[in-house]
DNA sequence: TCATGTACTACGTGAAACGATACAGCGAAC
DNA sequence: GTTCGCTGTATCGTTTCACGTAGTACATGA
């Protein structure tokens, strides 16, 4: 992968994806920008076209009769269940570095 | 990134080394146990000393005077911020997310 | 002495992130 | 009325890098 040049990710798209289609029904441009306003990361679009796809292929997402251009994807069980699970890894992790962080340096 | 093949990540190597270290310096097999413990996940050595050399060539860790034939490494004040900005935006981003999960399915 | 654990190095492969680019429809500006 | 910007999707090529495998080396203990 090519991930962030100079810098450490902290969650790769497909995490940003699932998480912005919990909050319902999006198409690929709207997730873009919930990305954006929400985590702070754009989206290129080879980056999420390419995640979409994977997602759908591995049944994470399912893709919905769009009405004109768009093509709305919406999470499935699976996907839910996915991201359920690795929020709270997420969470937890952080949790943990934080506190080691702040015990670190008096 | 080759991530996890079929799974969806949700740290990248770099974040679990940085927080690794966040509880003081460390060599790299230590590393590797202390990521299994605290994260669930086993580094293998090619991913594990490939971030590190990345990690240390960025400015986030310096290596210490090893002892005998370890190679321990600690945080870097830039290592520290990044690593700190890093788990906020992790703790916001599971928190968002977990909620939007709790009041999408009733 | 043979296996096991520790500790690091080297390398090849494939996945995929990312930017660039293209295309198309739409509304507003001018 | 065409130029501009926004929306929306899609593909391509490059580069990065995660991961597995194998190898080296030393120490310990059965």
């Amino acid at each position: 992968m090519a991930r962030n040049k100079t810098e450490v990710a902290w969650a790769d798209p497909a995490l940003l994806i699932l998480t912005s289609l919990a909050g319902g029904p999006k198409h690929g441009y709207a997730i873009i920008q919930d990305t954006e306003e929400q985590a702070g990361v754009t989206l290129g679009p080879g980056t999420l076209y390419g995640a979409l796809a994977r997602l759908e292929e591995r049944g994470h997402i399912r893709a919905l009769p769009g009405e004109d251009r768009r093509r709305p994807y919406e999470l499935t069980a699976s996907g839910s269940a996915v991201l359920a699970e690795r929020l709270k890894a997420m969470r937890n992790l952080a949790s943990e570095g934080l506190a080691r962080l702040r015990t670190a340096q008096p």
